[in-house]
Parts: C-alpha cells; sequence; structure tokens
DNA sequence: ACACATGGTAAAGATTTGGTAAAGATATTG
DNA sequence: CAATATCTTTACCAAATCTTTACCATGTGT
C-alpha cells in the first residue's frame, strides 16, 4: 500500500555502497546513492527522499553543510555514520539537527533497527506536530503535558520543574539522541561547561531514582558516553 | 453529586470488554458495553455518552463508519484502540475526526490518561467559558457561574471579585496546569512580573481561607513550584 | 591490567519560591 | 464624607529546589 520508503546514502567507500543499498533494497526501501556531498546535494532536492544516511569525512565538503541545506527547509531525518576518532564531528552534527548516528563497525540489524525507529517518529512527529491528545507513553510511563502531571504505573510521581523539563524535551524527541548542549540550552539557555553537565547529571540521576529503576528493564532514558541521552521511543 | 461520565466502549473481544469497563467504572466513570458496531449504534443514540472507546476491526462493520455516523451531529470525543500493523487505518481515523489512538497492547494508565486528556479538551472546546448547567462540581465545592455564587458543602461562601474571577478560571481549566502568566493576563490583563505574581499568590492564600482547608482532604487547588496553579478534576 | 576519562550518586550549602499576616492604598457605598 | 470592603504592597518564615562538591562506579583506550 503505502509507496516503497525511499533513502538516500551519501557515502564515498564503494563497498559500504552497495553493502547499504543492497541491505535496504532487501529490506523493501528503494535506496538512492550519492558518492560525495555534492552529489547527495542534487540527489536529495530531485527525489526528496524519507530518510538520509549520511557518511562523515567526505572528501569533497562538509557533511555539515549538507546537513544544514537538508534543515533549512524540511526535517528529514538522518543518520550519521560515524568511525572512530570522529566523536567530535558527531556530536557538532546531532548539534545541528541529526537524529542519530551508528558508529562504524556496525551489522546490518543495527542499521535496520535505526533507520525504522528514525522513520516511524519522524512520521508521528509529523503527522501532528505532537502527540496526539498531549499524552506521552512509553511502557509503564505517562506524561500528561496539559497537567503537567508524570505517572509510572497508575501511580502519579512529583518531579520538579527542572526534571519535568527535562523530561518533557527526551519525551517530544523521543528515539532521537539529544546532546548534552542541545538540553543544556533548552532547559537552562546557558552556555555548555562543565558545571552545567553535572547539573544535568544530578538533574537525571534524581529523575531515575523517582523511576524507581525496575530491575531487569532498561531505562527509559540511555545515556551514550560523551554524547548526550536518549529516551526510548515506544515503536523501536 | 457530580454526574458521571459516561463511555461508550465498543469492542468484541470479550477479556479486553471486561479489563476497560472494570477500569473505567473503578475510575469513577459509567462504562456502557456495546460488542458490534451495529449495538454500538444503538447504544450511542439512546445513551449519548460523554466519550466512546472505538476498536478497530469489529466483523459487523467497519469501525469508520460508526465514526462517521457519530460525527455527523455531535463531536463527542472518540479514542481509537488499534493493533499493530493497523497504522494506515488509524491514520484514517484520525483523518474522519477521531480524536486520539491507543495501540495495544496498552496499559490502564495509558488509557486512562486519554480518556482525561480527551475528555478535558472535549468540554474546553464546547463550552465557550461555562459548563453545562452553568454550574461547577468537584467534591464539596459548587460554583453556579450564572449567579456568580460559590458552596462549600452547601452553604454560601462569599468570594471578592478577582478571588471569584480566580476561581472560575481555574474551574474551567480543571485539570490543566495553568502558569503563572497565563492566570495574570486573564485575570489583569497586565505583563508577568514579580508583584503580580506576589498579587496572586495572596488571593490564592485568600480563597484557601475561605475554603476552610479541611485537614486531611487535598485541597482544591494544587501549586507546582515556578510553574502555576491546577484546580483538581472530578474525573482525576 | 593499567591509567584515564566519563557518568552516577549522595549529601551539604545556597538560593529561590510560595504561604501568610498585616499595613497602607484605593475603590465603593450609603 | 465617612464607613466599609477590596485591592495592593510589604515583610518575614518555612519549605522546596537548585547548585555545588566530593567520591564512587563504569567504561575506554593503550
Amino acid at each position: 500500500m503505502p509507496n516503497k520508503y525511499t533513502i538516500l546514502i551519501v557515502e564515498d567507500e564503494k563497498n559500504i555502497c552497495t553493502f547499504l543499498s543492497a541491505l535496504l533494497e532487501t529490506n523493501g526501501y528503494r535506496a538512492i546513492v550519492a558518492h560525495s556531498c555534492r552529489e547527495g546535494k542534487m540527489l536529495y532536492s530531485s527525489y526528496t527522499p524519507d530518510l538520509v544516511v549520511l557518511d562523515l569525512g567526505l572528501p569533497d565538503m562538509d557533511g555539515a553543510e549538507l546537513l544544514k541545506s537538508i534543515r533549512e527547509n524540511e526535517l528529514t531525518p538522518v543518520l550519521v555514520l560515524s568511525a572512530r576518532g570522529e566523536e567530535g564531528e558527531k556530536v557538532r552534527l546531532l548539534d545541528m539537527g541529526a537524529n542519530d548516528y551508528i558508529t562504524k563497525p556496525f551489522g546490518p540489524a543495527e542499521l535496520l533497527a535505526r533507520v525504522r525507529s528514525a522513520l516511524r517518529a519522524h512520521r508521528h512527529a509529523a503527522e501532528e506536530g505532537h502527540f496526539p491528545g498531549g499524552v506521552f507513553c512509553l511502557d509503564d510511563l505517562t506524561i500528561d503535558y496539559d497537567a503537567r502531571r508524570v505517572f509510572i504505573a497508575e501511580r502519579e510521581v512529583k518531579f520538579t520543574q527542572t526534571e519535568y523539563n527535562i523530561l518533557a524535551l527526551l519525551s517530544e524527541h523521543a528515539g532521537k539522541m539529544m546532546t548534552y548542549s542541545a538540553i543544556i540550552k533548552a532547559i537552562w539557555h546557558e552556555p555548555t561547561g562543565d558545571t552545567s553537565i553535572k547539573k544535568l547529571q544530578v538533574n537525571m540521576a534524581n529523575i531515575r531514582k523517582k523511576f524507581g529503576t525496575p530491575i531487569g528493564t532498561k531505562g527509559y532514558i540511555v545515556n551514550e558516553l560523551g554524547v548526550g541521552y536518549r529516551m526510548r521511543s515506544d515503536m523501536e
């Protein structure tokens, strides 16, 4: 029924290209391949893909520029492929609006999972700018944005203002990795520094404490070392 | 005694039916159950419920048809229950005017939160600031908007103009957190500042004093530090 | 395995915030 | 105009919270 999702791959290494496009094609996506950022830019505007897989460290132009030109109009999800040693670049692109990243080397299952997750989260966000009914749900966690109330397994849990703000922010972007600087800017409107990251970590600890950390269950919020936090999405 | 909200459940699976009706009944709603769309249509016109929980994929008739027949006259909120994989159908029903959807499997907290949210939104949209019959009820508190009179446990209590305005405002948005700035703008038509928040706080103190703060009972109005006030709702 | 960096957590101190009473200021009423 | 009610401002206290600090656990690279 719905047309295939079109995925634009921007990657210079030939064998990764064929691997990716074969993988995506056999899983029901339409794959378009660009071997440089310039080409990616052109193909993007002619195909308007549903998702972009962007490799860092392409020779001809900065991946950031491509991302910026995509973000000027659309909010098409962008997955960043990064090799080791490109940590800084990775975080920079996440800050600029990339939705997720995958560190090389990666397996087919991981890539497909991230692609699915990004597509679904994006479709949800697009359908009605926000969560229908103003309610967010993830496993036992329920957030009622209008009432500004949070429930965990039927029982209301009180969060302080900053704790709630963090929760609301992460849940509104569920499934998307949010960098420290993005979170700090949104919550405290101040530049990121050592102390502000500490504040964030303390708040996260308090939030987790109130969640009660059900043993055996993976927490609602995941941390990625050196990058930021992500709230799990109920459809990943 | 405040009238219970009546909720019509249209669902064929027996165990989901009993789960839903038990859940809703224990939370202060009146639940009516229909096991088919035909039955739902009939029960709808005889009970005129305040909200409908509609399962997709009923055998006898398309849920869409029931939704359409509801939407012909009323704008009663409709929550759609959908299983995974019925994404397309779900979107279609949202387009046709369903207010929210819940994906199976779902927990009790999620259902209750979405029911509350839908009732709240609908109530607020329907009356231009007034309740059916021009009366608001919450536990011992009764507000007669037409007469501009307030009763607590059968006995009238005199409120000043601003006190009444605040009460009316909060009760009209019962269940929703109202920020300081929203309240101040509505009451004094002036920008929010330190002094205006103080005014509001003093008024709240006076209101609470007149309520008599029955010990052991949670107050009618809840404060969220740094955010605003929320009047409890009879459906929470 | 080691050193190093990063994140988690608890607890103390500093700060902000809300509640309340009471004193002016303003408006309303007879 | 006086008497009264209401509104606004001020001051102070208690409690909630934010921030900082220190220390421990965990992960990362060599």
